[in-house]
DNA sequence: GCGACCGGACTGCAATAGCAGATTGCAGAC
DNA sequence: GTCTGCAATCTGCTATTGCAGTCCGGTCGC
């Protein structure tokens, strides 16, 4: 085997993704930050075009935003982007809610220890970030330091249906940073009592951590006011 | 408008079904009860002509599966049937708790008079099962009340992500009831109380009643003993 | 004028063909 | 015997074409 050069590191595969893949993120983003908005007609045929590819990964991608209930594709007649009001988002949040839950109790279950001592360095790591007013940095850093336990559980039905669910309030999480000054102190300090659990192997405690912590945060943001909770 | 024949009802939109969904279902059968085992190896191509059908719709099909885990596929090197031991089945548990709990939450907050008087159908209907011991029947019956609530949610996401889930622990379910002549009685009431939950509009306390009523019966019937809960 | 009808222009769905990575095995060089 | 390189043959992925429902607008019969 040849010793290879320093700085040559193995490709990822991450860095080629298909078509459908692109076309899928597209969407979603597209959805979501209202360039398409809801009840807006969209067909394969047409969507391919301006895309510059063929319908058929198109047609991929809408099968998963389906899934997702981002889209409603009514057979042989349309599909169309879905509606959701304020109803629809609280629905997600609960669900969200749910999941995060479970998440974390499965990342107490199985993280090892080099999986805790990732989630310290990104706990250490935004703890700088409390002091100046970047939210969007302040945003990715929460959503990192989420995603790392989700990935820790394994489970890759629970990472899809949360990243699908990410979506849905991503924006709202912007709001709920810029809402009030107290709140990314808050949320870092529940971040630290959710890892706190995981570390102490405890899933129970770190499930209901990361409930309160993730209702909170959406009740901070106004989303589940749908629900006057 | 024509009076239609007595005994013509319209068409259910489910009689037909796209080759797509056809072919999903056919493949998680097969992958549930065994005769596709884990680390078989399935090409698409293959798989469409053994089906009868194009590769197309064969794709789709294998692309959700594999959102919902029970297939994986390596990009230009072929798809193969996941392997899931106890533990993944008991992950899959933990999730199913958490969703099924969150549409119970949902159910209570936006169920109409009607939804409410037809689940108290259900409920009954299912009394005189108990005597008997069809397990089919019951596990029918079973199935039909969660999937009613699920069905009263709205949430397509929920939906479909908990029929999925469903088919995980489909037979650990038939497994549950037949177990412990008394499982059968003590579902029912768990049932009874989830609905009068429901039906007071009390969705913390239907949640934690459906959220305790899987929990026990996952573990009634072994799910769970991967995390000897 | 009014309603049934019919043809074109959509739609999603499926079939077919071909592309480009990935694997395997064999032939040849050393 | 071991390694290298090529080529056949897999794979998933994409493009193209065509099919069959569905909708819509004009037209014909009344």
């Amino acid at each position: 085997m040849l010793d290879s050069p320093a700085g040559l590191v193995p490709l990822a595969a991450e860095d080629i993704l298909s078509l459908a893949e692109r076309a899928y993120r597209r969407l979603r983003d597209a959805i979501v930050d209202g360039s398409l908005p809801g009840g807006e007609r969209i067909s394969e045929r047409s969507l391919a075009q301006t895309l510059g590819i063929s319908a058929q990964p198109v047609r991929e991608a809408l099968r998963r935003l389906e899934a997702e209930g981002m889209v409603v594709t009514l057979p042989r007649r349309g599909t169309l982007v879905a509606e959701f009001g304020p109803r629809r988002l609280a629905e997600m949040g609960l669900i969200r809610i749910a999941l995060e839950g479970t998440a974390a109790s499965l990342a107490a279950r199985q993280a090892g220890a080099e999986d805790i001592a990732a989630l310290l360095g990104l706990l250490r790591a935004m703890r700088p970030l409390l002091q100046g007013n970047d939210i969007a940095a302040l945003a990715e850093a929460n959503e990192r330091f989420h995603g790392r336990i989700e990935g820790l559980t394994g489970n890759s039905f629970l990472q899809r249906s949360l990243e699908a669910l990410r979506a849905y309030d991503h924006f709202g999480r912007l709001r709920a940073l810029r809402s009030t000054p107290q709140e990314p102190r808050r949320a870092w300090r529940e971040h630290a009592a959710i890892l706190s659990a995981i570390r102490r192997r405890d899933p129970e405690r770190a499930e209901a951590r990361m409930r309160a912590h993730v209702r909170r945060s959406l009740e901070a943001s106004g989303i589940l006011d749908a629900f006057n909770t």
